[in-house]
DNA sequence: TGCATATAGTACGACATCGCACTAAATAAT
DNA sequence: ATTATTTAGTGCGATGTCGTACTATATGCA
């Protein structure tokens, strides 16, 4: 929770930028959430658009690293992605104890068309928010991201 | 949840904006979080600070607005702060059905400790991300921030 | 080979967040 | 003035996230 106050430097600037980002999370989570099924949270989304980009039939703990979230966490959403039918769980070959991941199709055809409806918000979005600044904002933010997590360890 | 891979354009841009800043208030809400007392959330200590950077009295609804969460969230954040006594929930004269939250002494004291644990975190940071590089991000994120707000209505 | 340790995943419980429904009080409309 | 509507706050249930503990398998080491 994050409040939208401003006012302050020195230290103060870096809660600050925690307090933009904060908010900036919870306003973006739930527009898109707004755009996506009824039950369907952009946690779930996110892990489909992964395995869509980078390819599936990864394991859970990857997936959970990738998203930095505790493996129970990624368990608990694989779950619903698997009750939903768009993923599946097979055994790993190469470790027993082990699962890999896999999109079905109706995963797939869910993501185009949450793909599509998506669109629509970035397409209002790009129209206020250039992409140039989108750009400008994100090595800023990779490095960032990246500092945090190294210390995370 | 959000990934930390990278790639794409266009469309892509804005996702990979919002994975960037998903995933460093995540990271950074957990580093916070770490150096507060056991069971004390960013969310209780928002408030606080909140309160004490801009003066409190203020109502519950207020509040909620201000951190822009259901009033749900916001009156359970209170009974939480209320039960270690570091705000005072009185009756709003001009208004019955209202209240005003007040910090107390306690809560005073909380929060200049948490301060000082915190700036720990922030002296770190600020020499791997120099205040200029935070300062830089800060107009983007302000502007992104309240175009969000603003269509949210 | 046999044992200690590390790792993948799950079960379970704690809790924060949120939506919906409800009460009480204030405000608007007639 | 009376009634309808709006607003402030709470109660309650659902669910996502996370920490701890546990099982099964894999790996390191003697």
């Amino acid at each position: 929770m994050s409040d939208s106050d401003g006012a302050g430097e020195g230290p103060g600037l870096y809660f600050r930028l925690f307090n933009e980002i904060g908010i900036i999370e919870q306003l973006s989570r739930a527009a898109f959430e707004a755009r996506l099924p009824d039950g369907v949270l952009v946690s779930h989304f996110s892990v489909l658009n992964h395995m869509m980009r980078l390819g599936d039939g990864k394991t859970p703990l990857s997936l959970s690293s990738a998203f930095q979230v505790p493996k129970t966490t990624m368990s608990h959403t694989l779950m619903l992605l698997e009750k939903r039918g768009w993923i599946e769980m097979r055994p790993n070959p190469e470790d027993k104890r082990s699962k890999l991941v896999w999109m079905t199709e109706a995963g797939r055809a869910f993501w185009q068309q949450a793909i599509g409806s998506l669109g629509g918000e970035m397409g209002w979005l790009a129209e206020v928010f250039s992409p140039e600044e989108a750009a400008a904002l994100m090595p800023g933010l990779e490095k960032l991201r990246k500092l945090l997590d190294a210390r995370r360890g």
